[in-house]
DNA sequence: GGGTAACCGAGACGGTACGTCCAGTCTTCGC
DNA sequence: GCGAAGACTGGACGTACCGTCTCGGTTACCC
């Protein structure tokens, strides 16, 4: 089962290199919205066909070279306590924006092509929200084992408010996403886990999702 | 001080509302993509030049629309309770887009359009996102002053918090927005009430903003 | 029979005159197509519907204010030679374009105008074309009853001849419009009599049309 | 030297095609001023930016069109005299009109075109004015080396009056453009020519341009 | 001297065409 | 068969004018 090529010439490697990277610096430099398929297609010295031929479309693109970008850092720091662990991810996770500027608005604007595009929805949720979340989702679930977390909490739940936070002041402009963010979540899931243990006392133990990758479903209907 | 209409036909009045009807039925209908400045003018029997003489995109129309249609039912119940103020508030927010099918894509829509264009990101914000952030900090604030939560707490990370959940279950289409998530987001406030009492016992009270209606300043630098 | 003004508020010379002079000023100033019907009446200060309510387009308004500036001037010297009375009366109509820069690309415009359209042409034909006939023809009969000109000479065909010429330089660009033109015109006109005195000896004096104002049947079918 | 396709997508013949009969077909039917650039884009089944991207305004689309259709024509008959060589050349350039419905309308609607766009009124009179200058002081010449016409004529003149004659009847709607004209004007200039035989002996042969190409110098300063 | 009628300015209205931009597809040649 | 180049259809955009309308207000006459 080897990936024989094929005949014909084989995909080539420098265009889609040329096409991520000239899609993620103009985005950057420009502002999403001026960035056209054409324009990739100039700038990257590719065909458009080339581009149509891998990738749906712009958002698409973005996508992917914005995943590229992403893959090394995801890793978890391991500070021993939950609120730390929390505020040290978040604090790197919001690193990456501050040493990559205009990143930031790169990613509100495929928020924002995820509301047009259910199709890119979908990828936008596998390749850029759930990881995030998987991560986050670990470190939850390590303090459940560690008994800092009682079983009983909704992962779910915590997973949105931390990352919805986060979402909402990006989107809204609306509160730093900073540093301080990052102190006050950590903090806010650290008070929540506490509080949560007193009540996995009181009730006892209501069985919850043990995965929260799927929250879909995890409010009471 | 009256506003005298000044000289010339004065603006007229069916064909605003027939805009505002058009647009707001079109996007939720056909979904918010489909409208057009050209599919609005035509199915409201309308110039082009009349849209754009009052606003300056469809999003800006259809902010309008929904502004209008959201004007009466900001209301704050009073359950003697925070956690039961915040559920009921969210409750009544949730329910609007239950009793408009479409509205809620229409409004995901909205904040998409926000990312792209930053004229329009004032507007979604003062008039859509500014207003429910108002409410709901009149709720927190009625507790600070029945001593249900202390007067330390960060109303702005509150907020953040509860409409962050909301908008990124929205956004993503992780999780659903429900009554459901109303109890968990009004138990969550709650908690945090309670323990921000005893942290303001042991810390000695620091100064905190006393209003939240700009959070941008409020997570340490 | 005096014009009893009747009831109603009477007609502004104000605004008339300032429209005339607002159309001809722009048009000369910015070329004829940089004239709108919104543009005149912003520069006149007067309202849109005071325009309509006379004109019924900026093509009449134009010619209008055209007619005005040349009512003064039509008049025909006597040399005493058919040919010098040609030459001085054409010199003459080119000394006005001369003496108002402009005028000639507003009346290229006015004849462009006349082809798209009919009920403006009839005006222009009327105002502006004929006139100039007449006074040509009068100066033509003049020839004829000195005998310097024979009966049977087409009278028609010779206007034809030499507005023809001077129109056909002015719109097209090509061959000045100036003194050169008017004696070369003088002249043919002068030979064409000349000519058609010996023609009219050899043929028996055919009959033809004793008016050229109406053209249109002068040719043999 | 051949001329290599370049890389890319050729363009299509197919469209060319459609734009131009399109043009002329609504133009002819419906009236020059009903054809907009919408509709040749509709009815040809092509899009509005093909047509801008070969013509720069539906002047030209119609001009080149015209000019397609006129290539054939240009013959010029040798009937041995000089009138008689004019009167052919007219009586079959105005036959053209003749066989062709609304063709003199267009031809009318574009030299208002060239009124009002100075870029048009270059190519108009280059692609459809020249050459049929061409065409008659070839004829003039033709004469000029028979002897039947002085070599002291001044073509430019000539070809201003013949012409001019048949646009200004065109244009204003006076008088017929028919057989009956081209003999008026191929006898005028056939007396012009015997007139200026005479002349030339009398007086001693004075300079003239050689060429009447360009008459724009032709008339004395 | 109060009606009445036609005028006046201002400017919003429905509508048509414009010329541009971009998306996504198709068609050529060359590697 | 992939890739660069670039022309193709299609559709929305935002603008410019057109000719009409609807205001408040003015100016004459005529009873």
């Amino acid at each position: 089962m080897q990936d024989s090529p094929g005949p014909g010439r084989p995909r080539s490697e420098a265009a889609r290199r040329a096409i991520l990277s000239t899609a993620l610096r103009v985005a950057r430099r420009d502002g999403y919205d001026s960035l056209t398929m054409d324009r990739i297609a100039a700038e990257a010295g590719v065909g458009k066909q080339t581009i149509y031929r891998w990738w749906r479309s712009k958002a698409e693109v973005t996508l992917d070279a914005l995943r590229e970008l992403a893959e090394e850092q995801i890793e978890s720091a391991d500070t021993g306590r939950l609120a730390g662990d929390v505020e040290a991810l978040l604090s790197q996770t919001f690193a990456t924006s501050g040493t990559h500027p205009g990143l930031d608005r790169v990613l509100c604007a495929l928020m924002g092509e995820a509301q047009r595009d259910p199709a890119f929805a979908t990828l936008f949720r596998e390749q850029l929200i759930e990881p995030r979340r998987q991560v986050l989702e670990a470190v939850l679930e390590r303090a459940q084992q560690r008994g800092d977390l009682p079983r009983s909490a909704d992962l779910g739940l915590l997973l949105d408010v931390v990352f919805g936070t986060m979402w909402y002041r990006m989107l809204t402009g609306i509160g730093r996403v900073d540093d301080g963010l990052a102190r006050d979540l950590g903090q806010l899931v650290g008070r929540e886990a506490a509080r949560g243990q007193e009540a996995s006392e009181a009730r006892p133990a209501r069985s919850r999702r043990a995965s929260a990758r799927d929250s879909r479903r995890s409010s009471r209907t």
